[in-house]
Formats: C-alpha cells, structure tokens, sequence
DNA sequence: TAAATTTGACCCCC
DNA sequence: GGGGGTCAAATTTA
C-alpha cells in the first residue's frame, strides 16, 4: 500500500516536472539547455525509480514473443511497438558513437539514450494486399531494397521525403516476415526533424507525445477533417507491451489537469482498410466515438498500476477495453483532454 | 513534368 | 570477402 502511494507520487513528479519541461520548451529563448537536461533528468530519474518500485513488486512481465501474437477478426491491423533497443545496445554507424562511454545516470545518458533505432511489428490481414511503405503518417521515398541472406522477403529502405528539403534525416527499413506474411517488422532509425515530426502517435516514440497540432497532420487530407476523425476513433491498446526494453513504460498520463497524452502505446486500428491511409468516422456519423484502454478497466481503481499497464501479467491480460463517449473529451488544438473522474475514484 | 520507385553499383563494417 | 546500407541513374507513375 505504501508501495503504491510512494509509485503514483514518483509518477505525479514526473508528469510535474514534464509539464514544467513543456513549458521550459514552449519559451524556449528564455531557457537553457542545461535547465532542460537537467528537467529531462529528472523525469528520467523518477520513472526509472517508479519502474524499480512495480519491479520489486514482481508484477511487470517482460514480453514474450509467443505472447505477442495477437488475435485478430478479419479486417484488423495491430500496430506493436515490440522491440525498443536495450538501454546498451550498440547500433551500427551513425549511432554507434552515441553510446560508448555513457554513464547509466548521468545526463549524457538521459540524452543519448533514448531510442535512436527501435522495431515495430505491424500485422495485416491476410486478405489486404498490402506491400507498400504502411503508411504510418509520415511521408516516406524508398530508395532502396535488398535481399536479404536468409530472409525470403526483401527488405525495403525508406527515408523521409524531406530529408532534402528540411534535412530530416529519419530512415526506417521494412521486412516482411518469412514465419507469417502478414507480419512487416519497421526498423525506425533517426528522429523526424521535418515539420511532420512529433505527430505521430504510432511512431513517435522518443518524443512519447501524441501530437495534435493540426497542422501536422497527413498533408493529403484536410487538417479539420483528420482532427474530426481522430476524435472519434482513436483506439489505445496497452496490453502485451514490452515494457523492459523501452527507455520508458507505455504510459498513459492523467494529470491533475486531465490533459490525456499517449506514449509508447500499441495503437490498433479497427478499420483495415484505412491502414494506409488512417481515416476515422466522424461523430456525426457514428454517433458516439469511443476511446478505449487496456487491459482491464478494474485497473483503473488503481492509478498507479494502470500507468504501468505491463504491471500486470501479459498472460492475464485479454484485451479488455474500456470504451467511454468521446463527448468527454474536448481537443483545445494542442492537447486532449477529458473529464476522468469516473474512471479514478 | 515532377515525384516516386526500381535496381545495379558502390561503400563500409565485421 | 560477404552482407547490409546507401547512392544515383534509369524507369515508371500520377
């Protein structure tokens, strides 16, 4: 019990102090880097405190491959971060020279750290017949593929389209599997830089945030009309995570504001045949939207668990979700937010 | 016609 | 030397 009080106050600090980060970022001409590190510092410290406290509780469960298989109706496309790099992995090339040498705590390793390269698994139906980039919300040009020893399927190398515009430097690599085809495994390498950077809830795992400036979105839809969208079926799937490898837990912040962000969640799209292109119903047309969580809804009357969904065991964690009306949600252009009082006693 | 894709060649690292 | 990653010219597509 004083477990729990002493994780959720380590998780409220750090939502505090990313708040404070925010803030420090939004002005960023009257900041300093060294304010910033050291505020990265410690939410990075109090997280890492707050993961040490569900561990010693023996609850978090490390993913397992055969655990991630995931069943899916017809028509369903599961996106699974599965495999963020180790904390000491040692990438080849351009990153190699961000890790050696880096103390675990110190600053340089809260900076260089965080996922420079990370894998996602991406399912697809079986009937879609989809070989293209799967379009994750960004806009990539391929400009390579390459056989791959051993592998049967290609591997596809894409880069952003604005690497020569804007200089963005993200890269990501597509291979299909040989055990089941309808699984792609997406290496990202390089954060976005370009203007479409940070709005991506699938990808966008350094950053963790979902961001909704509507400017960001998909250049190819209308911006008022992707927000409309968004609104009404966005689906956050938490269950299975592998939580021990990524720099941090897929976490879902319910401030004292009630300002909702994503991190590092599995999004699961409902409708495959909008895999390539995300579109969502619009409320005037469905009615009512809905948002939903897992695993189980009871882990709500545990804020502190339900932060950390992977506090519980993957083997006991059906994907439960737990739909609410997005009529509780209000969208003020720059966050989500929502009234969660009847979720959290 | 511009943008995207294909594909053989090249480079670098192990 | 082999394999993976990237380049860039040729080709295709919108």
């Amino acid at each position: 019990m004083e477990d729990s009080k002493n994780l959720i106050q380590e998780l409220l600090q750090g939502m505090e102090l990313a708040r404070q980060l925010r803030i420090y970022l939004n002005v960023s001409s009257s900041s300093s880097n060294e304010t910033r590190e050291i505020l990265i510092g410690k939410i990075i410290s109090t997280f890492e405190k707050a993961i040490e406290m569900v561990n010693h509780k023996g609850h978090v469960n490390v993913g397992e491959s055969s655990q991630q298989q995931q069943q899916h109706t017809s028509g369903t496309v599961a996106i699974r971060m599965f495999d963020s790099p180790p904390l000491s992995s040692s990438p080849r090339s351009e990153d190699s020279d961000r890790d050696h040498n880096t103390p675990r705590k110190s600053f340089v390793y809260v900076r260089n750290t965080l996922p420079i390269r990370w894998t996602k698994q991406i399912r697809v139906s079986p009937g879609m017949a989809v070989e293209g980039p799967l379009d994750d919300g960004y806009s990539w040009r391929k400009y390579g593929q390459k056989d791959i020893l051993g592998a049967i399927h290609p591997r596809g190398y894409y880069r952003c389209t604005h690497r020569n515009v804007q200089g963005c430097l993200a890269t990501k690599q597509v291979q299909r599997s040989d055990e089941d085809p309808t699984i792609f495994e997406i290496t990202y390498r390089g954060n976005h830089t370009c203007n479409m950077a940070s709005l991506n809830p699938i990808e966008n795992q350094e950053t963790n945030i979902v961001n909704t400036n509507p400017q960001s979105f998909n250049h190819e839809k209308p911006n008022e009309q992707r927000l409309n969208n968004l609104r009404t079926s966005l689906r956050v799937q938490t269950e299975n995570l592998d939580f021990l490898n990524q720099s941090f837990a897929p976490l879902i912040h319910l401030p004292s504001t009630s300002e909702l962000k994503f991190e590092n969640h599995v999004l699961e799209s409902s409708y495959a045949e909008n895999f390539n292109s995300p579109s969502y119903v619009s409320p005037a047309n469905s009615g009512i939207g809905h948002f939903s969580m897992s695993p189980s809804p009871s882990g709500f009357q545990n804020v502190a668990s339900e932060m950390i969904p992977l506090a519980t065991s993957a083997a006991n964690t059906p994907t439960t979700t737990l739909d609410f009306p997005f009529d509780q949600f209000q969208f003020d252009g720059q966050n989500f937010t929502f009234d969660h009082s009847p979720f959290f006693p």
